[in-house]
RNA sequence: GGCCCUGUCGUCUAGUGGCCUAGGACGGUGCCCUCUCACGGCAUAAACCCGGGUUCGAAUCCCGGCAGGGUCACCA
């Protein structure tokens, strides 16, 4: 049977790279294995779903190259992929439950809820702000064992079986996880309003979708034990689970959309990385290969497997995502970067920029002395430009009467040069240091400043060659002036 | 607080009882290459949370501490 995996995010903000790194680990079993990638919309927190977050998510997933078989814009016979339009099933599914005398309609007010917090605390002898949770406080609903049926607006909850002992699941990850069945409250599953909470509306929708495995956060170990006691009620086959280690920030908490901007995966495609690069980064975050640490996307799909994910959080790294990103960079096809890179490079003051041949060499000549797309729309925005400013210290040092002259000398040999490439430039330092008995640096140099405005660049062959012949000799004669 | 998960260089990690004198990567430092900057190459500093136990032998197994994290909503 072919496994059938899924991403289920809630639509309440822009993807983040934690819910990125879940849809990745999803995406690359389904992809090794022939399965089925499915995108599940869990809409039904109403106050905080957006049609815009929606949208960012699908965009970032689409960036990155994360594509689902199943969901919106793609019907697999599963659907529907928003929970707020299945409202009926979950309905249906909870009237079972009850009929089943799994589950209870409770009736109770917040004020009777209020109540009960109160008198819990008046008996303990806590103050106003003391946590409920920490003196053991739960609630046990009068409606549990009430066979009362009114009208108006009632939750559903689960009847959690009073038992002894332990139940638990085999993680893929973690390996045996379990936990009292004391532990458990009779949890919500549907809200007064009709809607399903989380724990039920998931169990439902897995089932209702086939899937197979489910590879999540770990925050979510705690519910995934309310959902199998729902598996256990209804008679369903659990699906297998995966629990993936968390991502902190750098201050050592939690990777989160308020304090950390780099939690947003676009924020990353605004920086200049390539969605290969993050996809490389975040994989080796929580997930080893031995001592591998590069891998194309082919390379991860066959690689990728549950057990090499590791079980302990991981620290985001930004200076070994640029690192892996400049890999990439240097690694992909120039023609690939080129496409990559043209966006950039028109934000930073070249609108009319195509990817051409010129673009491709200058792929060549900044992909291993940048980081990032945008420094290298930034190191190669000169070159595209009529003239160049020369800096003073530069000039100071190489454009004095000596490395005038020498410039000049260089400057005959270049307007006789037949062809202007990288490799007919290079030896022409070489010829005019040796004929004027200076070092090959005396040379390059001037020439450099004149090109480039400043004293680095990359060869002078490349360099000259991604200006052109005519900019370039333009520009020694304004140095030369 | 209850329950659950975790603990190897600064960070990501390899490691499943002898191959560990603990390996790789990023970052740091030094050197080489070199027309500058990069790239590349070489070298170097840097870790098994603590304490018991099991064993001929433990980073690896067990117990206890300690530390970090998760969760305990009509959020997901």
């Amino acid at each position: 049977m072919k496994p059938r995996l899924r991403f289920a995010p809630s639509p309440t903000g822009y993807l983040h790279i934690g819910g990125a790194r879940t849809a990745l680990f999803n995406w690359l079993y389904a992809r090794k294995h022939g399965g089925t990638f499915v995108l599940r919309i869990e809409d039904t927190d109403q106050e905080r779903s957006t049609e815009q977050s929606l949208q960012a998510i699908l965009d970032g997933l689409t960036w990155l190259g994360i594509d689902w078989d199943e969901g919106p814009g793609k019907d697999g016979g599963h659907g529907p992929y928003f929970q707020m339009k299945k409202l009926a099933r979950y309905a249906a599914i909870a009237d079972e439950l009850i009929a089943k005398g799994w589950a209870y309609r409770d009736y109770s007010t917040e004020e009777e809820l209020a109540a009960a917090r109160k008198a819990f605390a008046a008996e303990k002898g806590l103050k106003e702000g003391d946590d409920l949770r920490s003196a053991g406080f739960k609630f046990t609903s009068p409606w549990r064992d009430s066979k009362e049926r009114r009208d108006g607006p009632a939750l559903i909850r689960f009847k959690m079986p009073r038992r002894e002992g332990r139940f638990g699941f085999d993680d893929l990850v973690l390996g045996r996880i379990e936990k009292p069945y004391d532990d458990f409250d009779d949890f919500v599953l549907m809200r007064s309003d009709g809607v399903p909470l989380y724990n039920f509306g998931c169990v439902v929708d897995d089932h209702d979708m086939a899937i197979t495995h489910v590879a999540r956060g770990q925050e979510h170990i705690n519910s995934t034990f309310p959902q199998l006691m729902i598996y256990e009620a209804l008679g369903w086959q659990p699906p297998q689970f995966a629990h993936i280690p968390l991502i902190f920030a750098q201050d050592n908490s939690k990777l989160s959309k308020r304090k950390h901007p780099e939690a947003d995966v676009m924020r990353h495609k605004e920086n200049g990385i390539l969605p290969h690069g993050l996809i490389n980064f975040i994989a080796r975050l929580g997930w080893s290969h031995g001592n591998d640490e590069l891998f194309t996307r082919d390379e991860l799909i066959s690689k990728f497997d549950f057990s090499g994910v590791g079980h302990s959080q991981g620290v985001w790294n930004p200076g070994k995502l640029l690192a892996t990103n400049k890999h990439w960079l240097k690694t992909l096809e120039p023609l690939q970067v080129a496409m990559a890179l043209l966006p950039y490079l028109q934000a930073t003051g070249v609108p009319d920029a195509t990817v051409d041949a010129k673009l491709e060499l200058g792929v060549k000549a900044f992909a291993e002395r940048s980081e990032t797309l945008v420094e290298m729309a930034q190191k190669l925005r000169p070159y595209y430009a009529h003239g160049v400013t020369i800096d003073g210290a530069s000039a100071a040092k190489h454009l004095g009467p000596e490395g005038k002259a020498l410039l000049a000398k260089a400057k005959e040999q270049l307007v006789a040069l037949p062809s202007w490439t990288a490799e007919a430039i290079d030896p022409i330092v070489k010829i005019v240091a040796d004929a004027n008995g200076a070092k090959v640096g005396a040379v390059a140099q001037p020439i450099r400043v004149a090109a480039t405005g400043g004293t680095v660049s990359p060869g002078i062959g490349l360099t000259l060659e991604l200006l052109g012949r005519d900019e370039t000799l333009h520009r020694i004669d304004a140095a030369l002036r």
